[in-house]
RNA sequence: GCCCAGGUAGCUCAGUCGGUAGAGCAGCGGACUGAAAAUCCGCGUGUCGGUGGUUCGAUUCCGCCCCUGGGCA
């Protein structure tokens, strides 16, 4: 059985870049990012970006192709993978599909909703409304106009709540109703193999507190102060470790604290990944990224 | 050595006028379609320091012991 596409998802810290080189250098892939976080130029240490000796070894795609500057969400992912599918074709090399963010591989494999961009006036009104009447109101609002979608939704989750209204408001039709119009995914009729690395809880933990203490001497202070006057309302706003850091810089907290902070949230959010592969991506070929090797398992399922 | 305060969940602590105990954080489980490293939902996981005594019943009251912090020597 020969391959369109390999996908390698696993938590963060599971060594989901190591293993994505060693299978791309041996099947002659190009290794494409599927994470939310690795695709911001400005915090390469944060992120955990694949270093510059990995990228002369194998074509990386979509790593720190954009400011962290700037909006960036999963409709724009979809569109930037588009790309980098036509270019790893171009080079002849199988995409290897490699990060953590549950919501890229759906979006890849499953397709996403064909919902217009929302002007920016409507997003900014959208949420001085939440900031100002709170969640529950704004949905009791949607519920008024987009029944259907607002039963959908918790009335204490801001974000779709907001997400819901937002797209009501652009576009009259319910969210539910774009959410249930079939779309093509990207990788329509490709075979693929797909694997979730899935370390030890235990010895996950332990990896993720290391691998930060590796960051702050890798220069991760650096990258956090750059960022120190950055919009807080920013998706990258929300990388793991880059608050507590800054209150580090500030003052505001001990390098003690700091430490904690930031290796106690990754540990959470690894957590929240498995939950997702758990549930979404049980068909994926499951291992054991310490005992075993992608290698192996590739060629256990080429078989 | 003496005096005082304290020993309750992994951590910080509340509480029980005597009827085997509960918050926050951590942890665990779950949801997930344009912020997804986000957002939201659920779950107390315990020899109440030890040991005797009083009592129908002690984590709670009393004695002794151990440990921690502070004070006096």
């Amino acid at each position: 059985m020969k391959y369109d596409a390999v996908l390698i998802a696993g938590p963060t810290a599971s060594g989901k870049s190591d293993a994505a080189l060693e299978l791309a250098g041996y099947i002659g892939g190009a290794i494409v990012n599927a994470d939310s976080m690795q695709v911001y130029r400005e915090a390469p240490i944060l992120t955990a970006q694949p270093s510059v000796e990995a990228r002369a070894q194998v074509p990386h795609l979509l790593y720190g192709h954009v400011s962290a500057r700037e909006v960036y969400s999963v409709g724009r992912y979809v569109e930037d993978a588009r790309a980098a599918l036509a270019e790893a074709r171009a080079l002849n090399r199988v995409p290897v599909f490699t990060g953590g963010t549950g919501l890229y591989f759906s979006a890849l494999t499953k397709g996403l909703a064909d919902v217009p961009p929302i002007p920016p006036d409507v997003r900014e009104t959208g949420r001085a409304l939440l900031a100002e009447i709170g969640v529950a109101q704004l949905h009791a609002r949607l519920a008024a106009r987009d029944p259907e979608t607002a039963a959908t939704l918790r009335p204490s989750d801001p974000q779709r709540v907001l997400r819901a209204y937002e797209v009501f408001e652009t576009t009259g039709r319910p969210l539910i109703q774009w959410q249930r119009m079939p779309v093509a995914p990207l990788l329509k009729d490709f075979r693929i193999a797909a694997f979730v690395l899935e370390p030890p809880r235990a010895g996950l933990r332990a990896r993720i507190a290391v691998r930060f203490e590796k960051m702050l001497a890798a220069g991760a202070m650096d990258e956090a102060r750059a960022l120190q006057d950055l919009d807080s309302a920013l998706p990258s706003a929300r990388l793991l470790g880059l608050r507590p850091l800054q209150a580090l810089a500030f003052g505001t907290l001990t390098q003690q604290q700091a430490v904690d902070a930031a290796v106690t949230a990754t540990r959470q959010f690894a957590k929240r990944q498995l939950t997702w592969f758990r549930h979404r991506m049980a068909h994926y070929v499951w291992f054991d990224p310490y005992n075993s090797n992608i290698v192996t398992q590739y060629g256990n399922i080429i078989a």
